[in-house]
DNA sequence: CTTCACATTGACGTTAACGTAAACGTCAGT
DNA sequence: ACTGACGTTTACGTTAACGTCAATGTGAAG
């Protein structure tokens, strides 16, 4: 666990390209320190990126994905700021809870569809 | 369950645009029948489209979308082809148990930001 | 017959999320 | 001093998934 990582550590360990970080930048997801005109990513930009990927792969847009990451680290002082952010976490949960539910009725889905391909191929004497 | 519908049906009862609908003809995910030149929606093309959205939840392409859709639906007589479906089903199932950690990940993720929310909220000696 | 709601096919416009190319800076190694 | 690997910004290109007209057809109701 480094401290700082360049541009191209952080590409090549997630497998995205310069272009996509730079771009997820560019969007105010990552602010990644500077030194002269180079980019210095720490612990705190490598966890982000995770976070966004993540996201990513839940097929949450950028904007949405900023709204969650945002959500990580706010702190805020006042109660409405705070009765709006438990709200916003809700929401998320309320979604999240939706995608469980499709995911296990493609999966049985599959379970189905796979039953008949196995009995087909018994059908026709086959070893698997 | 009626036999069929019109595109308007589908499109309200899903809350899309017809647009929508005849654009995944196009692409063709899915095959209406035709009364002269207008669509006719079985019950089969409107579980398609069922299906279709819930790819979309999850994140997927259209193009992945019919991969997965027309699995459903194969009855592929040789052999081979049974492995190849198997196979897709399997890397499908792989995806999802990804996506299932992911979530799993960000629904833990939110209840520690939740918790840390309503702490402080105590702090503040405000009721919830 | 006309109106009206609903349907159709084109065709161009739009947004998100990058890809790609150009033109250039910088720094360690030989 | 030169090369090569790595970095930078700027800017135009691209693809997916529709949105948004426009022009037109059609069937039932008044």
């Amino acid at each position: 666990m480094k401290a700082v990582y360049s541009i191209s550590d952080l590409a090549a360990e997630f497998d995205v390209t310069t272009r996509t970080i730079r771009f997820y930048e560019d969007q105010g997801l990552i602010t990644p320190l500077r030194q002269g005109t180079r980019r210095l990513f720490r612990p705190r930009d490598r966890t982000r990126l995770k976070l966004i990927l993540r996201g990513k792969r839940l097929g949450f847009s950028l904007a949405e994905i900023l709204e969650i990451v945002d959500l990580y680290d706010a702190a805020p002082g006042e109660s409405g700021q705070l009765r709006l952010l438990i709200s916003k976490i809700s929401n998320r949960r309320a979604y999240l809870r939706q995608q469980l539910q499709d995911i296990e009725a493609t999966l049985s889905d599959l379970d189905a569809v796979e039953a008949r391909c196995v009995k087909r191929m018994s059908a026709l004497g086959e070893s698997i």
